[in-house]
DNA sequence: TTTGCAATGTTAGCAGTCCTCACATATGTT
DNA sequence: AACATATGTGAGGACTGCTAACATTGCAAA
């Protein structure tokens, strides 16, 4: 988990200055909101697990939501690339693919509830920064790709394609919020989540394709 | 959406005691939470509103959190009274009635983002203090009946009822999140979330009855 | 009716938060 | 070596959630 700065012996030389306050700051932030949830996390705290002042953030950060940004887009790319990786197992085109992209997704969602909320709750009013914005776009493209594999030789429309697709999204999204927000156990404890997946995946496709043919 | 309390001329007989503080800090707490989100409602700005100082609030919640956990509670029976309408505006055991439902839960979240944030958003510890787990259970109830109607005369059994109600659950709720997170505007601008409702739903069921009958 | 109590409100104050400002210190470029 | 810049500190303001002690009111029994 280290960001790897070359073959550096003395990690501080000067007790003053930090270094690497800005990954330190983010490290520590994403290990609070995995303990404390995304709500009461607390910039102070970050401050003293980092060891500086509570004024040394906004060197790094405009302010504390903008580190918190900061920390939603450093998951979407790991997310995106999860996909990528979980889409490239199966057989390009498979439904296995899209089912398996989606058992990441919501695998992703557990390992990481806070991160998760994070990045998918930031109704914020101000854009999105374009980069966020790419960023999660960049995490619907890798599931559109395997959607457009999966139609077949002419790829479909990309109404079509986002007919498909868009539908694929809102079941493992809905999932994963349910899933961490533990309102399936008051109705549906022990549920099988990867399972579920499968089937709502399987199951909807099928009927999908079936309307299509008509 | 005033609690009739009987025909009451005067409003404030003596400023000292409000008579209905309780209700008018939830009311209060409604609005705040509407304009600028769940995360920076402040418990000292509904009491402005409310015309109290901002100790008189301990007198009817515990805590701050108290008060959005009931804000919750009445969010609940508000969305289940609305999804129980719904299913009845159609033929019992219709797919339209169950498509009906979807769109009215999308809607409940579209019309009051941040309540629904709050409602299924409490990811606490504490255990859901009973009354808010009924609460919630009663919404997923009505779905359930439903399900059940539409699986026919025998009304399957409840793994299978819960394997068609969940993933309808996912689909609904997984598109009132992107939808209030403004997650479809990067990548499916305009979404017709009441035809992506009903397209879901209905390519859903009918995979899912093909495979039950196979 | 009067008296006493419980419910409900107030003021004052503590601890903790985010953020800003002026100041201190290290870095690196010429 | 000297300066400009980047990065850190400390003090403090405005605000928050919450508590404790005190004030006011309504209600119910005496």
């Amino acid at each position: 988990m280290d960001t790897s700065r070359g073959g550096e012996e003395t990690a501080k030389k000067s007790s003053y200055h930090h270094g690497h306050l800005r990954e330190a700051l983010l490290d520590a932030a994403h290990l609070l909101i995995a303990e404390h949830g995304p709500e009461d996390f607390t910039l102070a705290e970050a401050c003293r697990r980092a060891g500086v002042s509570t004024a040394a953030p906004y060197r790094h950060f405009a302010d504390r939501s903008a580190l918190i940004d900061a920390l939603a887009a450093r998951g979407f790319t790991q997310l995106t690339e999860r996909l990528r990786r979980a889409r490239d197992r199966h057989e390009q085109g498979s439904v296995q693919s899209i089912v398996s992209m989606g058992q990441t997704y919501v695998a992703f969602a557990a390992a990481e509830p806070a991160l998760f909320r994070l990045m998918f709750g930031r109704h914020r009013l101000p854009p999105p920064t374009e980069q966020a914005m790419t960023e999660g776009a960049g995490c619907f493209n890798v599931l559109l790709e395997a959607v457009v594999a999966w139609l077949g030789r002419t790829g479909g429309t990309p109404a079509e394609q986002l007919d498909i697709a868009v539908p694929l999204w809102t079941i493992v999204h809905g999932t994963s919020h349910l899933l961490i927000d533990h309102d399936f156990d008051n109705v549906a404890p022990g549920t099988d989540v990867d399972a579920l997946v499968a089937r709502a995946t399987e199951a909807f496709l099928a009927g999908a394709s079936a309307k299509g043919r008509e």
